[in-house]
RNA sequence: GGAGGAGUUCCCGAGUGGCCAAAGGGGGCAGACUGUAAAUCUGUUGUCAGUGACUUCGGUGGUUCGAAUCCACCCUCCUCCA
């Protein structure tokens, strides 16, 4: 399932294979929320952009068009015609970032549907049954994604809620791959680590969940407010905690920059929207630091968006041109932002698998984690 | 020739005596975006200086303590009738 090749300090480059293929970590996840790329990217083009794992979420796709629709077409893999690797998430971060539409209960969440206001139940139960019939390759544990800051008191209590809602999803996702007509009876499950910022509390939930003996972990609740310090700290904290032979995934995370540092403290598997979201925005992210496209200064520039970038935008357009297609509003303009962006966090992933091959890492490290977040 | 209507800050457009440097859009400029309720959201947009001052609502004069708003004439445009 998944094996640690070398390492270099506590960065590990690494093998995870699924039932649809194998990917290469560390690796970023490219974000498909409702099976697709927003911008305009269809799986076909995924491919072509070196993406290796696929992330759709549960509580969209059931809300719309439906998961057992999506069933009776042969699961997400076929609907979308995404043949690789594949992970859902959840649904426990619509917990947080659908916090005026959702109460929660030991049982679950009922949500207020965001597209038509109707009510929605989803528990562990639910959660799993959804992802069996997406039939992605890595279910994600139903958890909730804590607010940062939130009481003490309060993470305490949700932090054992959700290891209970973990052995729910566990016992829930063995009696799904057992069936006879499961659409992906190999699916595995990733179980979730919350606990804010409080050290104790994260370590402590580790622990509990390492238990279970998940096929893989996440750090969930982070990237939610919190300085990128208390995000670095919490992730050392927790990776001592975390088994050694199974992927770590911090969940929603980030910048190439969080991603560099991440990877640095240990952590195999991102996934986040900001390539796409500030993609379609015409933020822009290259080898030599973050372009806002729509800025003044590139009207009359002929020169290619990112000079060391080798994607079909880059070989194409030049930074005049993709102002234009911002400023003018065309859907180019966000599909081409959209296939630059990830485009570039594949390559930035590939280029940290090299130089941990090449034990190259922490200078590579040391040479662009800060160069990548600066504005040009 | 007659009758009516209109000219507002980059554009469209509200405002009909002081609370108007002037609503609201658009455009411009900048910022934000981290398991996607986001092709979204926020700020700013006369000039100069930290309160404030100065110039501005087609033009010129006038009434008034005070005018984008009232009066006179002029210029331009639109509609209808001859």
């Amino acid at each position: 399932m998944f094996k640690v090749i070398k390492s270099e300090g506590r960065a590990r480059r690494g093998e995870f294979s699924c039932p649809h293929g194998t990917a290469q970590t560390p690796v970023f996840m490219n974000v498909g929320t409702q099976g697709a790329i927003k911008g305009g990217v269809s799986a076909i083009e995924l491919q072509e952009l070196g993406c290796q794992i696929e992330l759709s979420n549960t509580y969209h796709l059931h809300v719309r068009p439906g998961d057992d629709l999506i069933r009776r077409r042969g699961g997400l893999h076929k609907f979308m015609n995404w043949n690789g690797p594949m992970l859902t998430d959840s649904g426990g971060f619509q917990i947080f970032s659908l916090a005026e539409l959702r109460k929660i209960t030991e049982a679950g969440v009922n949500f207020n549907s965001h597209v038509d206001g109707r009510k929605i139940f989803m528990g562990p139960e639910e959660s799993m049954q959804i992802q069996s019939n997406l039939g992605s390759d890595v279910a994600m544990a139903f958890d909730e994604c804590i607010k940062i800051p939130s009481p003490y008191e309060y993470v305490d209590k949700s932090c054992d809620r959700t290891l209970r809602w973990l052995k729910r999803c566990v016992a829930e996702q063995n009696r799904l791959n057992a069936l006879p007509d499961t659409i992906n009876p190999g699916q595995v499950l990733f179980g979730i680590n919350q606990g804010a910022t409080f050290p104790e509390l994260r370590v402590r939930h580790m622990k509990q969940i390492a238990e279970l003996d998940c096929a893989g972990y996440a750090i969930g609740g982070l990237a939610v407010g919190e300085t990128k310090e208390e995000m670095y700290d919490t992730i050392e904290v927790i990776e001592e905690h975390m088994p050694k032979d199974k992927p770590r995934y911090l969940m929603g995370v980030g910048t190439p920059s969080n991603i560099i540092e991440a990877v640095y403290r240990g952590v195999d598997f991102f996934d986040c929207v900001m390539p796409s979201r500030n993609g379609r925005h015409g933020h822009l992210f290259t080898w030599d630091g973050i372009i806002n496209i729509i800025n003044q200064k590139y009207a009359e520039d002929d020169g290619p968006l990112d000079p060391q970038c080798d994607c079909p935008v880059c070989r194409n357009f030049s930074r005049a041109y993709l102002r234009h297609l911002f400023k003018s509003g065309e859907i180019l303009a966000m599909r081409l932002g959209v296939i630059h962006n990830l485009y570039f966090y594949n390559k930035l992933m590939e280029r940290i698998r090299t130089e941990l091959d090449n034990n190259n890492f922490v200078q590579f490290r040391n040479e662009f984690s800060e160069k990548l977040e600066t504005r040009i």
